[in-house]
RNA sequence: GGGCCGGUAGCUCAGCCUGGUAGAGCGUCGCCUUGGCAUGGCGAAGGCCUGGGGUUCAAAUCCCCACCGGUCCA
C-alpha cells in the first residue's frame, strides 16, 4: 500500500536514482551506483567509515548542529529553541524520544499551529529501551541530539513535501562531502506514536545517518492501510518528519572506534584515569573491530551479545573470556560516560528522581551509573561528570542550577547505599537460614529489595554458596510485571451539542445567568450557556439550581465533555426550555481561593525551591485544598512556616488577578513551558491566568487580587512518593474554620486536664507515663495475687491417687486464672478454673494433657478451647459450679486408670 | 499508574508458615572483676507487636481496609 508512495519522489528520478531491491534483505533502495547491489544498511553490509572518516572535516557536537541548523536556515527554516527532555506537554510519555514528540499531539493533529513553518530544531531525545545495548554497540546511546526539520502541510498550505526533503537530504551530504553515488535511500515504513507513513532512511558508508519519514496516516482500527500490524487511515495534513543523529554525523566525520569517543573524549579519559580500566591502542584497536561487528547487529540482547563475542574472538584470535576482560571494562566507561550526560538533562530539565512516575527514570540512570563507577572502581563523584558534561555543552541553557544537582545527587548516593547496605544484610540472613539461593530468591532480592543478581552471587560466593545468575533472569523478572491495557474512557453522552458558552471564563462571579436547553439525558442536562463551572483541573464542580417556568430544580454536579459542559440534576427538563440559573456562590468563593491560594502556594516554592519544583497535581474543594510538588526533600516546619509567610505576604500586598486569551506560541515564547503546570491545554489559543507574579495557563476561576484570598494556612505536608511532596492548605473561611477547630481541640482537651493550653503537652506526656507506670504495677499486683489465690486454692484442693486436683468458679478475667494456674502447676496440680461468663481455663502440672481436660469440659458447656499441654484456655456458653468441675476432673483421670498419672512437681 | 516486599524494645532483626507465655544481638543503666582503661562476668530497665475492622473460645501470628516505608516495572 505503501509501496508507490516511493515511485513519485521527483528528485530521485530527476537524478537519476534507480530503484533497487536488496538480494539480502528483500527490502528496495535507492542509489546511483549502478553496481550497487545490496542496500548498505546493517546487517546486509558493515561500517565503512571507522579510521576512515566520511566527510571531508572533523566537526565537534556545537559544530556540526551550527552547520545543520544554519544549512535549514539559509533555505527558509526557522530555527526553534530545543524542548525540555521531560515531556510534560504530553500524559503518554514521560520523556521526549524524538523531536516530532515535541509537536505532537495538538501540532501533528492539526489543533494547534506550529511555532513556526518549516523549522529546524536540534532536540535532545532520551531513549531508555536499549539501555543495554549503550556502551557495548558503539553506536548506542540514551541520551542523543536529533537534529530536523520539520514542515507541517495542510490542505489549504503546503510547504513542501517528499522531493524537496530528499533533496534537502542529499545537498546536506554534499556540502559535507559525501559523493552522492555513495549515498543510499532505503524504503522502510514507519510507524510511532500513533501516526505512520512511507519513510526513506539515508545509509552512507554502512551506517544510517537520517530518517526521512512522511507522516501522512493517521492510527484508525477502520481504517484500510495496514503498517507494521496496525490500521491507519490517511490524514488531513501530512508532515515532513525527518531525524538526523547529531551524535552519528560527529562520528561519522571522526572515524573513531566508537561514538562516544567521538562526541565527549574528555569525559572518557576523565573515567579511565580515575578508574582501574585500562586503556591502550592495543585495546582501542579491539574496541574499534567489536563496534564494526556490532555495528550490523541489532540490539544486543544476551543471545546476540553472546554471538558478537564469539565471532570477534575468533577474529581476533584470543579466547573469548580474555576478550571480555579487555571489553567490558571499557564498555562500563562508555555506559557511565554516557549515562552522567542523560542525568545531567533530566536534572538539569527539572527532572527530580522518585520511586515512581517519571523520577524513576531519573533514579534509575542514577543508580546504574553508581553501580557501574563501583565495578570499575571510579574515584570521583558522579557529580564531577555531570559537571564535565555541563562544561562541554556550555551552550544549553538548564533550569535547574548545578547546586541542586549536587545535592539530589549526593541524595541519591545515600539512599542507594542504605538499599544496598540493607540488602546485603537481608541477603546474608537468608544465607544463613536457607544455606541456598534460588532463582526465586534472586528475583524477589532484586524485584522487592533491589538489590542486583551480581551482588548477592558476590557475597554467597563469600559465604561458600556457589550461585549462577540464571540466563532468563531479566526475561523471567518481565513476565512477573504483565501490563494491564489501560481501558478506554466511555463517554458519558451520546448526542452531540455545540461547545457550551462557558460565562465563568469572562466573569468568575456571575452567579446567576440565563440559558436554553439543548439536551436533555437521563438525568444530565447540556445548556447553550453556563456559569456552573464543571469538575476540572482539580477544582470541585458547582452545585446550585435552575428555576424554570417558577419551579426549582436542583443541579447536584456539573461535568464537562470534549468542550460540553453537562449538568446532573434532580427534576425534569424539556429540550427548548429557557432556564435561569443560579450558582451557589459560597461554595464556589472558596473554590475560587482555594485556587488562587494554589498558584500562589507553587509560585511560593519554585521561588524558595527552585524550577525543579512542578505540580504534580491538585485538588481544591469546599474545605481544603492539596497542591502536589516535584522536590527531593521534605520540607521542615521552618520551611514550612517560611511558605506560609511568602504565600500570605503575596496576599497581603493584594496583587491583581487577570486572564487573558494568548495564541500558544506566543505565550510559549513569552513563559516558556512552565506556563503548563496543570497540563496543556489544546487549541491555538489559551487562557493564561496571572495571580499576582505568578503565570499559568489555566481554565479555573480565581479572585480578583490576591488580598481577597484572606489568609492562607498549610494543615499537613506529606511525602506522597520519594520526590512528590504534598501540600494540604486552606484559604479564606476555610482557614479560620481549620483555625478554630484547632483551637476548640486543644481547649477541650485542656479542659479536661484541667490544665491551660500552653501545659498540655508536659501534662499529657506524664498522665501517659503514669499510665504505662500504673499497667505495670497492675501486672505486678496480678502476679502477686495470683500466687495468694494458687496457694489457698491447693489448701481445700482434693486428692485424686495423690493428686492434688482443683476446681474452683470465680470471678477473674481469663489472664488472671492463667497465672493462677500457672502457679498451680508448679505445685504439681490438676484442675479447671471457670469465670461466671463461661470463659475455662485448665490446667495440669502431671503427664496428662490439659488439652484432653479442656475437651471434656467443653462438651459440657457446649464450648472449646485448646493451648498447650500444661494450660489451656477456652470458653463456653454456660457456667457450672465448683463440685460439677470437680466430678469432671474426677471423671477424666478415673479414664487414665491403667496408666499411670504421675505429678510433675520437682 | 501497576506489581512485589516490609512495619515487633532506642537500633538491627527473630517469632508469623502450623493462632494459645513477646524474644535475641547491639545500645542504655546497675553490680562484680581492675591501680586505671580496653575487656570480661552477672543482672535490670525498656513493647498500644503501625492503626482500624473481621474470623476465632483465643490474633504479633489468619483475612480485609487504611497509613507509612522500601523496591521493581511502565
Amino acid at each position: 500500500m505503501l509501496e508507490e508512495e516511493y515511485l513519485d519522489i521527483a528528485f530521485l528520478k530527476e537524478m537519476g536514482f534507480v530503484r533497487k531491491r536488496c538480494p539480502l534483505c528483500g527490502k528496495h533502495f535507492w542509489t546511483l551506483d549502478e553496481d550497487r547491489e545490496i542496500c548498505g544498511d546493517p546487517p546486509c553490509d558493515s561500517y565503512k567509515f571507522i579510521g576512515n572518516p566520511i566527510f571531508k572535516k572533523k566537526f565537534s557536537l556545537y559544530e556540526m548542529r551550527e552547520f545543520y541548523l544554519r544549512f535549514f536556515e539559509k533555505r527558509g527554516h526557522e530555527r526553534v529553541e530545543r524542548y525540555p527532555v521531560i515531556a510534560r506537554w504530553r500524559d503518554d510519555i514521560y520523556l521526549t524520544i524524538a523531536s516530532i514528540a515535541d509537536f505532537q499531539p495538538f501540532v501533528t493533529s492539526g489543533v494547534t499551529p506550529p511555532p513556526a513553518n518549516p523549522l529546524t530544531i536540534s532536540q535532545p531525545c532520551i531513549r531508555m529501551d536499549d539501555l543495554d545495548s549503550v556502551g557495548r554497540t558503539g553506536r548506542h546511546l540514551t541520551l542523543f541530539e536529533m537534529m530536523a526539520h520539520h514542515a507541517f502541510n495542510y490542505p489549504e498550505r503546503q510547504i513542501y513535501w517528499k522531493s524537496e526533503t530528499v533533496e534537502y537530504c542529499t545537498e546536506l551530504l554534499k556540502e559535507l562531502g559525501v559523493k552522492v553515488e555513495d549515498v543510499v535511500y532505503k524504503e522502510e515504513p514507519w510507524a510511532g506514536g500513533g501516526n505512520a507513513g512511507p519513510c526513506l532512511e539515508a545509509i552512507v558508508g554502512g551506517i544510517e545517518l537520517a530518517t526521512l519519514v512522511f507522516m501522512n496516516l493517521v492510527e484508525d482500527p477502520s481504517g484500510e492501510i495496514l503498517v507494521k500490524g496496525s490500521r491507519y487511515r490517511r490524514m488531513e495534513n501530512y508532515i515532513v518528519d525527518t531525524g538526523y543523529g547529531l551524535e552519528r554525523f560527529v562520528w561519522a566525520s571522526k572515524g573513531t572506534p566508537t561514538v562516544y569517543d567521538a562526541i565527549f573524549p574528555d569525559v572518557i579519559s576523565k573515567i579511565v584515569e580515575n578508574s582501574s580500566v585500562h586503556r591502550d591502542r592495543e585495546v582501542e584497536r579491539i574496541i574499534a573491530e567489536s563496534s564494526k561487528m556490532a555495528g550490523v547487529m541489532g540490539e544486543l540482547d544476551g543471545e546476540r551479545l553472546l554471538k558478537l563475542r564469539v565471532d570477534l574472538s575468533k577474529k581476533i584470535g584470543i579466547d573469548v573470556s580474555e576478550l571480555e576482560s579487555i571489553l567490558i571494562p571499557m564498555e562500563k566507561v562508555y555506559a557511565l560516560a554516557d549515562h552522567t550526560r542523560a542525568i545531567l538533562f533530566m536534572l538539569g530539565d527539572g527532572l527530580v528522581p522518585s520511586n515512581a512516575g517519571a523520577g524513576y527514570l531519573a533514579r534509575l540512570m542514577i543508580r546504574r551509573s553508581l553501580r557501574l563507577s563501583e565495578e570499575i572502581e571510579f574515584e570521583l563523584d558522579l557529580f564531577d561528570l555531570v559537571e564535565l558534561h555541563r562544561m562541554i555543552l556550555k551552550e544549553f541553557e538548564f533550569e535547574v542550577p548545578l547546586e541542586t544537582i549536587h545535592e539530589i545527587l549526593d541524595l541519591e548516593r545515600k539512599r542507594y547505599r542504605a538499599t544496598i547496605q540493607r540488602g546485603m544484610s537481608l541477603v546474608e540472613r537468608r544465607i544463613v537460614r536457607k544455606r541456598k539461593i534460588e532463582k526465586d530468591d534472586l528475583i524477589e532480592f532484586y524485584d522487592s529489595h533491589g538489590i542486583p543478581p551480581e551482588i548477592v552471587v558476590k557475597i554467597a560466593r563469600e559465604r561458600g554458596l556457589d550461585v549462577e545468575i540464571p540466563r532468563d533472569f531479566y526475561a523471567e523478572l518481565a513476565n512477573r510485571h504483565i501490563r494491564v491495557e489501560r481501558k478506554p474512557e466511555e463517554k458519558v453522552l451520546k448526542g452531540s451539542y455545540p461547545k457550551t458558552e462557558k460565562l465563568y471564563y469572562e466573569d468568575p462571579k456571575l452567579f446567576k445567568f440565563k440559558a436554553r436547553v439543548l439536551g436533555v439525558e437521563g438525568d444530565k442536562v447540556v445548556l447553550d450557556r453556563t456559569a456552573f463551572y464543571p469538575e476540572s483541573g482539580g477544582q470541585d464542580c458547582d452545585v446550585g439550581f435552575f428555576v424554570v417556568n417558577g419551579s426549582k430544580i436542583v443541579v447536584l454536579g456539573v461535568y464537562e465533555e470534549d468542550g460540553v459542559v453537562y449538568h446532573v440534576i434532580e427534576g425534569k427538563l424539556r429540550v427548548g426550555d429557557e432556564v435561569e440559573g443560579f450558582v451557589d456562590a459560597e461554595r464556589r468563593l472558596r473554590h475560587m481561593r482555594h485556587h488562587s491560594a494554589t498558584h500562589l502556594l507553587l509560585y511560593a516554592l519554585r521561588s524558595i525551591y527552585g524550577s525543579h519544583v512542578w505540580q504534580a497535581g491538585a485538588r481544591k474543594e469546599f474545605g481544603k485544598a492539596r497542591l502536589d510538588v516535584t522536590h527531593y526533600k521534605k520540607p521542615s516546619d521552618e520551611e514550612v512556616r517560611e511558605i506560609e509567610r511568602f504565600v500570605n505576604s503575596e496576599i497581603f500586598a493584594n496583587k491583581p488577578i487577570g486572564w487573558e486569551w494568548i495564541d500558544r506560541v506566543e505565550a510559549e515564547r513569552r513563559y516558556g513551558f512552565r506556563l503548563y503546570q496543570g497540563g496543556v491545554p489544546p487549541g491555538r489559543e489559551i487562557r493564561v491566568v496571572r495571580v499576582g507574579d505568578d503565570v499559568q495557563a489555566c481554565g479555573g476561576t480565581h479572585c480578583s487580587s490576591t488580598g481577597e484570598i484572606g489568609f492562607f494556612k498549610i494543615v499537613r505536608v506529606e511525602s506522597i512518593q520519594d520526590g512528590v511532596i504534598r501540600f494540604e492548605f486552606t484559604a479564606g473561611e476555610s482557614a479560620l474554620d481549620y483555625v478554630q477547630n484547632f483551637e476548640k481541640i486543644v481547649r477541650d482537651a485542656s479542659s479536661i486536664l484541667r490544665v491551660e493550653p500552653s501545659k498540655l503537652p508536659r501534662t499529657v506526656e506524664r498522665f501517659f507515663e503514669e499510665w504505662k507506670e500504673r499497667g505495670k504495677e497492675i501486672e505486678r499486683l496480678r502476679k502477686e495475687l495470683a500466687k495468694v489465690k494458687a496457694e489457698r486454692l491447693i489448701e481445700c484442693a482434693e486428692e485424686f491417687d495423690s493428686i492434688k486436683v482443683v476446681a474452683d468458679v470465680t470471678d477473674a478475667e481469663i489472664q488472671e486464672m492463667v497465672k493462677v494456674a500457672e502457679e498451680l502447676v508448679k505445685k504439681g496440680c490438676v484442675g479447671i478454673l471457670m469465670n461466671p461468663h463461661g470463659k475455662v481455663v485448665t490446667f495440669s502440672g502431671t503427664n496428662v494433657d490439659a488439652r484432653d481436660l479442656m475437651k471434656e469440659v467443653g462438651k459440657r458447656i457446649k464450648g472449646s478451647g485448646g493451648g498447650r499441654r500444661e494450660i489451656a484456655r477456652g470458653a463456653g456458653q454456660m457456667s457450672l459450679s465448683r463440685d460439677e468441675l470437680m466430678n469432671i476432673v474426677f471423671e477424666f483421670l478415673a479414664r487414665y486408670e491403667g496408666n499411670r498419672i504421675r505429678s510433675k512437681e520437682g
